[in-house]
DNA sequence: ATTATCTATAGATCTATAGATAATGC
DNA sequence: ATTATCTATAGATCTATAGATAATGC
C-alpha cells in the first residue's frame, strides 16, 4: 500500500509538470484508442491528476488534442536526412520501441480518423507530411506527386489501424512487413527499387 | 407540406421492409461516419422509422452493425472472376457510384476502426478478404502471402479514411489514384507490373 | 495571497426498455 | 387478436463548469 493521499486538494507538482503529464498521456491514448474512445477522464487518470485540470489547462478535449499533437508531430520529419524519410517513417510505424517518436503522427492519424476533429492542426500536419513525401517523388508533375504522397499517408493511417484488420492470433513479422511496405511505397512514389 | 402523419403509431409497411431500410441506412452511415459517430437515432431517421424499432429488430447497436455488414460484405469477392479481384476492389474504392457494392466493405473497415466492435463479423470478414488477396500472391510461403494481404487490407482501410488526410480543397483524380494504387499493390502482392 | 488541485454537479447525449397506440387480419 | 409502430423515459456516460480546499510563497 503506497502513500494514499486523503481527499482534498494537494499541490505537489507545478503546473508545467502537470501539463506535460497530461500531454504525454493524451498522446498515448489518442494514438492507441483514437479521439472518440479516449475519455478525458482516462487521460487524467493516466496522468495521475484530476480530470478538471485538463479543462483548466487546455480549455476542452479538442484543445488537448491539438496541443498534444502539435508539439512533437513534426519531429519525424527532421529526425534525420530527408532522403531517409521514407525508411524512417516505415520503420517507426512497425517499431513499438519507436512509438514515442511516431506517437504524435499516430495520434494525428488515429485521432483525426473520426470526422472533423482538430481541423486546424490536422490540416496543417497533413499538409506538412504530404509535402515532405511529395518532395521525394522524382517527377515534375506536382499535383501527381501530391496525390502519390496522399495515398502513402492514407496507407500509414491504415497501418496504424492494422490491429483492426489483422486477426488476433497471428503475430506480425515487423521486419518482413517493413520490407514489403517499403518496396510498395517506393513503387507508389515512383522511386527506384533499391535504397 | 407533405402529408404529415400525426402522432401515434402507424403501420404502413411490413417488418421486412423496415428491416431492409434500417440495414441500408446503417450501411451508409457506418461506412461514412464510422461506428462511434453513427447514432442509432440517425440510422432510424434515415430509414424513416422510429429509433425504438432498431432495438426490436436487431437487439442493440452492435447487432445492427453485424447484420448490416454480414449481408453484402462478401459481395465484392464474387462480383467477378478472382483474377480481377484486385482491379475490382481498387476501382470500387474510388468510384462513388460503386459505393453501394463497396459499402459493406467500407462499413466493415470504418465501423471496426474503433476498437472491438463487432468482433465476430469483423474477424470473419477480414479473414475472408485476407485469404482472397493472399491467394493472388504467386509465392509458396503462405504466411508471407497473408502478411502482404493484410498490409493491402490496411491500405484499403486508410483509403476509406482518406478525406481525413487529404486537404479539403484538392479534389482527387480518381483515375490517377486507381492507377497508382494498383501499381503499388501489385508490387506489394508480388504480382508482375502489367494486368 | 496566490495557485495548483480536488469535489460536486450541471447539462447534453446516447443506448436501451417498458408500455401504449393504431392499423391490419380474421 | 395480432403486430408494427410510436411515446416516454430510465440509466449510463461524458464533457465541462463553479466553487471549495490545501499547500506554497511572502
Amino acid at each position: 500500500m503506497t502513500s494514499s493521499r486523503g481527499p482534498g486538494p494537494v499541490r505537489p507538482r507545478d503546473a508545467a509538470a502537470t501539463r506535460r503529464a497530461l500531454l504525454e498521456a493524451a498522446r498515448e491514448l489518442f494514438a492507441t484508442d483514437g479521439f472518440d474512445r479516449t475519455t478525458v477522464r482516462a487521460v487524467a487518470d493516466r496522468a495521475g491528476v484530476n480530470q478538471a485540470l485538463l479543462f483548466r489547462y487546455f480549455g476542452n478535449k479538442e484543445g488537448l488534442f491539438a496541443e498534444a499533437v502539435r508539439g512533437q508531430a513534426l519531429a519525424l520529419l527532421d529526425a534525420g536526412p530527408r532522403h531517409e524519410l521514407l525508411e524512417r517513417t516505415v520503420a517507426t510505424m512497425f517499431d513499438p520501441a519507436a512509438a514515442r517518436s511516431a506517437g504524435p503522427l499516430l495520434a494525428l492519424l488515429r485521432g483525426a480518423s473520426s470526422a472533423q476533429v482538430g481541423e486546424e492542426v490536422r490540416t496543417q500536419l497533413a499538409e506538412a507530411y504530404t509535402a515532405a513525401f511529395a518532395d521525394l517523388v522524382p517527377f515534375p508533375d506536382r499535383d501527381d506527386a501530391v496525390l502519390r504522397a496522399q495515398l502513402f499517408l492514407s496507407w500509414l493511417l491504415g497501418i496504424s489501424l492494422m490491429p483492426t484488420v489483422a486477426p488476433e492470433g497471428r503475430r506480425i513479422d515487423a521486419e518482413a512487413a517493413k520490407a514489403h511496405v517499403l518496396r510498395a511505397a517506393r513503387a507508389l512514389l515512383g522511386l527506384p527499387p533499391s535504397g
